[in-house]
DNA sequence: CGGCATATTGAAGACCTTCAACACAAGTGG
DNA sequence: CCACTTGTGTTGAAGGTCTTCAATATGCCG
């Protein structure tokens, strides 16, 4: 279970720096030798592999670089509840920055990618710089909007709306970031996914057929294939 | 319709400025009156007043000093979506900087004063001002994660520990600005509440006969007597 | 006090969950 | 390579929770 660092080469599904929501502040940086400390670039996380405990200290922020990661609670019965899935250009950790510790555990679904931001010598650099002070405010204003939407989604969507919003997201989410594909390798399981929805996995499964027979997906295990995007976007109407 | 600003005194649920959000800000602002345009203080509105609407420039920030106000969207069929309860030292307004626009309309559920915080002259403040930046910066941490756990409150939990997690946090919002009281009264309509916690309003009502039949709320109409701390708080274990 | 909005309660039904059985895939050891 | 195991996913049937519809009650503001 402990996470090995290694320097490692882009796999598939990693996105290119250019693309990477800290990249107005990242590639300067790296310019930059003077503020270079702040960013340790491209560690390997092995599927599986906690990234983040509620018991480590806080001092770090994790920018995904390549692959894929849930962060979840723990409730009393054991179980684990989904708050978020990571996705290349995220950011992890923001949620911590209030109370100074991880409110959450974040565990790698496949082999993971991700680069470090070092919270102390970071908040110093937002302090000095004041492009970056502006980068960082609209990404915490898009995840507070982002989750307002969610919410919404949750107290008002049934279940086929919340499983058709999912797969739409994915989409958009890897499309924004370069990859425009109808295929979709999901990295999570299902477990996973119904946590993250509030839903059971039976449910989970039953729906994902009736979008198959309603020729709006096609689904075989973790690949789904969007066969028809107009239908799949009328599910998520008025979300993000 | 139409929004009357001017000067009042606080009324009863107000907060004293020591306790407000941006206290910390606020009250040196006041002193250094090289800052003291950045916000204006104590604007009234009458209840039923739109303060934000969607069309409206993103040129605002407000900060609660008293009464309650209520943020929504509207759907397709014209229905209110409710997204949000502000209370006295809480600040509407974050979801729009990302995007430069309001997103919701947000709305007096009482008569309501409110402090102006003029967005750009706050960015320069925030960008000058290390200790602004930095409570900013909390502010909005803290908000993600209450909307984390928001989340969860509606991914995981049923009608009754809604409501009573619901009614356990106003209790303590109210009592971490100072009015500690097991009376509450309620700002907002059965169909406010309904919309915000994924419920219809049928629901709330059963559920608040339900609590009062098991003695652990009194409930007579918008007025709440909690009879039983300890059962409310077994509701939202695991909640904030 | 009357009229309108808001809230409560009951009954029927929809949607989702739970329980249980089965299918399928990946990994292990003989 | 196959048998076995284990984890994951699918499907059916029964049951529970919440919604919807409808009727009634209560509260509020002129």
């Amino acid at each position: 279970m402990e996470t090995i660092y290694k320097q490692l080469r882009s796999t598939s599904y990693s996105i290119s720096c250019e693309l990477c929501s800290i990249q107005p502040m990242c590639i300067p940086l790296m310019k930059e030798k003077t503020h270079c400390h702040v960013v340790n670039q491209k560690m390997c996380i092995k599927k599986n592999d906690l990234v983040i405990t509620p018991d480590k200290p806080f001092n770090t922020l994790f920018v995904i670089h390549s692959g894929c990661l849930k962060s979840y609670t723990i409730t009393r019965d054991k179980e684990q509840q989904i708050t978020n899935f990571y996705l290349p250009g995220d950011i992890a950790g923001f949620e911590g920055i209030n109370t100074h510790s991880y409110s959450n555990f974040v565990q790698a679904l496949t082999d993971t990618q991700v680069c470090e931001l070092k919270y102390n010598e970071f908040i110093d650099l937002i302090d000095k710089n004041s492009q970056v002070f502006k980068l960082v405010f609209n990404l915490m204003s898009a995840e507070i909007l982002h989750q307002q939407q969610f919410i919404l989604l949750l107290s008002q969507k049934n279940a086929e709306q919340r499983l058709g919003t999912f797969i739409y997201t994915l989409y958009k989410r890897y499309a924004r970031r370069g990859h425009i594909s109808f295929n979709i390798k999901l990295s999570m399981s299902r477990h996973d996914i119904a946590g993250y929805l509030g839903l059971s996995i039976e449910t989970i499964s039953r729906i994902f057929s009736k979008l198959q027979r309603s020729d709006i997906l096609q689904v075989k295990g973790k690949h789904i294939l969007i066969k028809n995007l107009q239908e799949l976007i009328k599910f998520s109407a008025s979300f993000e």
